[in-house]
RNA sequence: GGCCCGUUCGUCUAUCGGUUAGGACCUCAGGUUUUCAUCCUGGAAAGAGGGGUUCGACUCCCCUACGGGCUA
């Protein structure tokens, strides 16, 4: 029933897109390999120099054992453009990017796609572990973004950003599948990619040591590292009462402001920019009873605020805001309407177990109340949210 | 200028006349992880210096160098 539809998968060198295309062949598609070449510096990455040769080359060697059509497109202007650049930019100003949630909603699911459908086809596939399902709403067919069968693979998280228009030319082949079976079935077709390790780091550039990295564009600036006792006094205000919902959620979402004088001096450190809140590494500063963590960073006068402990006041809050030009709704039939609220399940980063939380829609944005306190709410990290297995929307946190 | 205390891994510290001088933090390496992080495992790392006493001293004594209390 799928012959006479042309897919073209995006074949990474890896296990399970190689085992992605296997099984659209064996359901019937006119299956084409498509290798994406979107980094060539390998100065940054960590250890083994130009992974990408080596990947496209499996990427061939997986498309020549099926037997399928396989080509390499260079798409490093755009990745450059689209995703480096807001890196930079995005550290640049104190959040932390999610590069590869971008580069899902760019480059594999945009330009990517646009190639495939120029070259006839009538979807991409892609090795992900998640699903897609398909439902009527109000006589509109209606995609949905499904978390992937393996709970310890679903990478549902890093394809939050994708549109209906996007998941309706897509197809997730391994979604049903756990890991260990994908390799078992690689195993089976003796493909080179088998037993290759999972990649990590920055999807097409890898593992990268993130301050090297970003000197390329962002400047060392000494800085100095303060900390803030567990006890600071900002910690203990009662809460107000509230007379509206609304001021409560935005009480609960501002964050702390700190100042040097709030806490002691304790180190120094060579740009705010190359820290993240929750961080623990690379801060070079000893002899505390417990291991200092980042709670803030203020790139404006480059100050590091740190705390003591895993469980520092400083690192926890319950509730974060999506601007209205930073919210998507995978669901369109879901999005709220201002006043309106959403229980949902969502996470702050890939991985993170799900937890529960109620959306509010304003008429400025969405703010997303958890029921418990959450760590390190990171500005830039994107927030997903899910009903049951269904992820309905996300935002970047604000 | 006299009299009394302190000096241990990078940091904060524990111990002891005979120990592989212990821990935590930092750092490094590996693991987990298609973001940044987190998390897990492991490694490296010390007795201010010089003399004694002793079979043996980091530990006891003396002196030299840097940190605290009385006298004036």
């Amino acid at each position: 029933m799928n012959t006479n539809k042309r897919v073209i998968v995006g074949l990474s060198g890896g296990v399970d897109s190689s085992v992605a295309a296997y099984l659209l062949q064996q359901q019937g598609y006119e299956v084409i390999g498509l290798f994406m070449k979107n980094w060539h510096d390998d100065s940054v990455i960590i250890s083994n120099e130009c992974p990408w040769v080596e990947d496209s080359n499996d990427a061939m060697l997986v498309a020549e054992k099926l037997n399928i059509p396989f080509q390499v497109v260079d798409l490093s202007e755009q990745y450059k453009e689209r995703i480096v650049n807001y890196m930079f930019h995005e550290y640049k100003i104190g959040r932390t990017p999610n590069p590869d949630v971008l580069c899902n909603r760019e480059i594999k699911f945009d330009v990517f796609l646009k190639i495939a459908l120029e070259l006839g086809a009538d979807f991409v596939a892609t090795g992900h572990y998640c699903r897609k399902g398909i439902t009527t709403i109000n006589n509109i067919e209606t995609y949905q973004l499904l978390a992937g069968k393996d709970g310890n693979k679903d990478q549902s998280y890093f394809l939050c950003q994708l549109s209906q228009e996007q998941l309706s030319k897509t197809l997730f082949p391994i979604g049903e599948l756990t890991k260990p079976e994908v390799r078992k079935i690689a195993t089976e077709l003796d493909l080179v990619t088998a037993d290759k390790k999972d990649s990590q780091g920055l999807c097409f550039i890898g593992k990268v040591r993130l301050p090297e990295f970003l000197q390329q564009k962002l400047q060392p600036k000494e800085g100095v590292i303060v900390t803030i006792a567990k006890d600071a006094p900002m910690y203990n205000k009662t809460l107000p009462k509230f007379k509206h919902k609304l001021e409560e959620l935005e009480f609960l979402a501002t964050k702390y402001v700190y100042h040097k004088s709030d806490g002691k001096v304790v180190g120094k450190h060579q740009g705010a920019h190359y820290f993240t809140k929750g961080q623990r590494k690379g801060l070079a500063v000893g002899g505390t009873k417990e291991p200092l963590f980042v709670i803030e960073t203020d790139v404006i006068e480059n100050i590091i605020y740190t705390g003591e402990g895993k469980n520092h006041p400083g690192l926890y809050r319950r509730c974060l805001f999506i601007t209205n030009n930073e919210l998507h709704f995978i669901r369109p039939d879901l999005a709220l309407k201002p006043k309106e609220t959403l229980n949902v399940l969502a996470r702050i980063r890939y991985r993170q177990p799900l937890e529960k939380a109620v959306l509010h829609k304003t008429k400025d944005g969405l703010f997303v109340l958890f029921d418990n306190m959450q760590s390190a709410i990171t500005e830039g990290q994107f927030v997903a949210w899910y009903i049951g297995d269904e992820l309905v929307g996300s935002g970047v946190i604000s």
